[in-house]
DNA sequence: GCGCTTCATCGAAGCGCTTCGACAGCGACG
DNA sequence: CGTCGCTGTCGAAGCGCTTCGATGAAGCGC
C-alpha cells in the first residue's frame, strides 16, 4: 500500500504538503493540490487507518451497543443497527458492534483504549445501566430512546408521547368513542424498555385530558386475539384499537377480529403507533404513525458527530415530532358520515 | 488514560519490559511480571488501541460484510452477525459492521487503511461480486456461505447437500413415500442465494439415488397454503413435507395443512431443515436440521484468527454436518407401524 | 527601497506502542 | 579462573500520520 511519502515524492511536494492537501486545514495552492490528488489517485493512495488515529487522536470509529434480549424483535434491532451504520458512514464514520453482555465491557472497553470516538446507545431500558456508565465515560455518547433519568446524557427519540396523543385525537375526530390500546408483551414492559412505558403514559395521559375512557391490554404470548378478547370484555363497545406492539401481534390483528365478527375498519378503527415494521402488506393496512429507524439514527449520529467534532452540547433529550400516514383503516363512523359533509365537526 | 510509560515508571522497569511481561513475548521474571501487572491494574492501564496497531501493524478488528436485501430475513441476519461479534471477542477481536452497498467499498477501504486485520462475508450468492474482491484483496477473508467458483477462497457453511439427504433419509425410513419441498420464496432464489440452491440441488439428487420422485414448491408471496396446494396438485398422495424455507412459511403450515384437511404428523410428516429459526414455538413444533448460526460463525472466525495469527491457510471448502432434532413431527406411518416393532425396516 | 504582512510550503516533533539488538549478570564447564 | 551461553532487562528505532512553528517569496504602503 502506497504511503503519503510516495505521494509526496510522486508529487514533489513534502509529506506535510501532501497531509494539508488532502485535509484542506491549511491553505495550498490551487496547483500542488491538483499535483497532489492526481499522485494520490494514481498510486491509489488511502491513509493508513491507525497512523492517522494516532496522530490525530480521532478513530473515526463510533461503537454502537445493541443488547438483545430474549424478546428483541430481530427485525427492529437490526434494521437500527443497519441505519446507525449507514448514517454514520455518511459522516466518514465506521461503527464497532458491540452485543450481548460485551454491551458494557465493551463501552469501556471502546472509550478506554480510544478505540471509538463515539458511542450510540440501542435500545434503552428505563433504568439502564449504560446511564450510569456513559456518565462516568468522557467519552461522547447518544442514547436512541429515553431512560428515566437523562441528567448529564444526550437522548434521541420519537415523541411517543405525542404519537400517543396524535392516535387518540385521530381516533376521536373520526367519530369513534371507545378506544383500547393493544401494548408490548409482559417480557417487554418487565424489564422497562422505555419506550413503550412512554408511549403508554402518554396514551393515558392524553385520553384523561379529552375525558375519554380506556382500555389497556399486554399479550402474554404474542397472541391478537387474546388481547383483543381482552379488550373487549373491558370495553363491549369497542370501536378503535391502537396497536403499539410488534409484528406478530399486529398483523394478525385483522384475522382476530374477523374471528370475533368484527370488521375493520367498518366496526372497529385501528392506528398502529410507534412501531417500525409497515402494515402494507397487511390484508387490511393500518393507519400509521411510524418509529421511524432513518430518523431517529441520523439525527442521533449527527448530533455524535457534532460532538466529537465541534465540542457542541445538545440538549439532554431531543423529541422527533410524529407524522401520521393515512391508510384507510380509520374510517369515519356512520354516525359522523351522515353529518353535512360540507361542515365536518371539529 | 495510563498510558505504557505510566506503568512503567510505576513498576520501575523500562517501557519495553512492560509490553513484553504483558504481552508475554518474551522471558519476563516472575517478580517483575507481577509487579508491571500490579501497576497496570493499579493505573486502570489498557494500551491505546491506535498506537498498538500502529506498531503492530494489526488492528484486532474484523469487518463483516453484511448486505441488506429486500427479501432479507432479518432476523436470521442478525443473527449471523451477532454470533460472529461473539466469536471475534472471544479472540479478542472486535467487529466492524459494513452494510448495504457499502458491503463492496467498504471490504476495499478496510483492507487499503489496514483497518481490519480480515473480512467476514455472509449471506453469500452463487455469484457474488465479493467473492472477485475477496481474491484480489490480499486481506484474509472468509465467507460463511459458499458461491458458485470457489477458487481461492475460504468458506464455511452448513452441508445443505447433506442436510436434504438426511431429511429425505429420514422421512423414508418412516415410512413415508410422497415427500414435497417448500423452498424459499422466488425473490431469494432469484438472486442466486446459494443454499436454498444447494439444499435444492441436494434434495433432488438424494431422491434421485434413493429413487423416489419428489415435488418442489416455491411460495411467492411469502404463503405456506399456497406453496403446500401447489404440492398436493403435483402429489395427491402427498404424506411428507421439508421445509426450507423462511419462519413466515414455516409458521403457518401447520394451520394451512389444518384448512386442507391435514393434520401433522399422522396425515403429513414435516421435517424442517437448514433453517435458522425454531418450530419449538409452533403449534406443532417441527422435526429439525438446524442451520447453526452459532456452529457456522464461530468455525469461520476461528479460521479467520488462525489466518491472521498463524498464517495458516485453510482448505477452499469446509462444511458442517448436519445434525438432527426429533420434535414429534415425524410419526412412522401406519402401515410401517404394524410391521414388527422389533424389526423395523431398514 | 525598506520593513511589514500574507501566503504557500517545509521540517521536525511527536502520538503510544512493539520489537530488535545489545548487554549486564551469572552459573557451568574445562 | 577465563570463557561460553543463558536469562532478564533496557534503549532506541520505527510504524505512518498530523500539526506546530519556521521560513522564503511575494505583495503592499510610505
Amino acid at each position: 500500500m502506497a504511503t503519503i511519502e510516495d505521494v509526496a515524492r510522486e508529487a514533489g511536494v513534502s509529506i506535510s504538503t501532501v497531509s494539508y492537501a488532502l485535509s484542506g486545514k491549511r491553505a495550498i495552492s490551487a496547483t500542488t493540490r491538483q499535483r497532489v490528488q492526481d499522485a494520490a489517485t494514481k498510486l491509489n493512495y488511502l491513509p493508513h487507518a491507525s497512523a492517522r488515529m494516532l496522530a490525530a487522536n480521532r478513530s473515526h470509529i463510533f461503537a454502537v451497543t445493541a443488547p438483545l434480549h430474549p424478546d428483541t424483535d430481530h427485525s427492529a434491532h437490526m434494521t437500527f443497527a443497519m441505519e446507525v451504520t449507514k448514517a454514520a458512514r455518511e459522516r466518514d464514520y465506521d461503527t464497532l458492534l458491540l452485543v450481548h453482555k460485551d454491551a458494557l465491557e465493551g463501552m469501556k472497553r471502546s472509550a478506554a483504549t480510544s478505540l471509538a470516538d463515539g458511542i450510540i446507545v440501542l435500545d434503552v431500558d428505563a433504568h439502564d445501566d449504560r446511564a450510569a456508565l456513559a456518565r462516568q465515560l468522557s467519552c461522547p455518547t447518544v442514547f436512541i430512546g429515553i431512560p428515566e433519568d437523562t441528567s448529564g446524557l444526550v437522548c434521541v427519540d420519537l415523541d411517543f408521547e405525542a404519537a400517543a396523543a396524535m392516535s387518540i385525537d385521530r381516533l376521536l375526530d373520526a367519530g369513534r368513542t371507545s378506544i383500547g390500546l393493544i401494548s408490548h408483551p409482559e417480557e417487554t414492559l418487565v424489564r422497562e424498555s422505555n419506550f413503550p412505558l412512554r408511549f403508554r403514559h402518554g396514551f393515558e395521559h392524553h385520553a384523561a385530558l379529552r375525558g375519554i375512557d380506556i382500555a389497556v391490554a399486554n399479550p402474554t404470548h404474542h397472541r391478537a386475539h387474546e388481547a383483543i378478547a381482552e379488550l373487549l370484555e373491558l370495553k363491549p363497545d369497542l370501536d378503535a384499537i391502537v396497536l403499539n406492539t410488534n409484528i406478530d401481534v399486529a398483523g394478525s390483528v385483522t384475522a382476530a377480529l374477523a374471528g370475533l365478527g368484527r370488521s375493520v375498519p367498518r366496526d372497529v378503527a385501528v392506528v398502529a403507533a410507534g412501531v417500525t415494521f409497515s402494515t402494507l402488506r397487511f390484508p387490511v393496512p393500518f393507519d400509521t404513525i411510524p418509529l421511524d429507524a432513518h430518523a431517529s439514527c441520523s439525527a442521533a449520529v449527527d448530533m455524535l458527530a457534532r460532538i466529537v467534532e465541534n465540542g457542541e452540547s445538545p440538549p439532554e433529550t431531543t423529541l422527533i415530532p410524529p407524522t401520521y400516514i393515512e391508510l384507510g383503516s380509520v374510517a369515519r363512523t356512520s354516525v359522523t358520515t351522515s353529518a353535512p359533509v360540507t361542515a365536518p365537526a371539529t
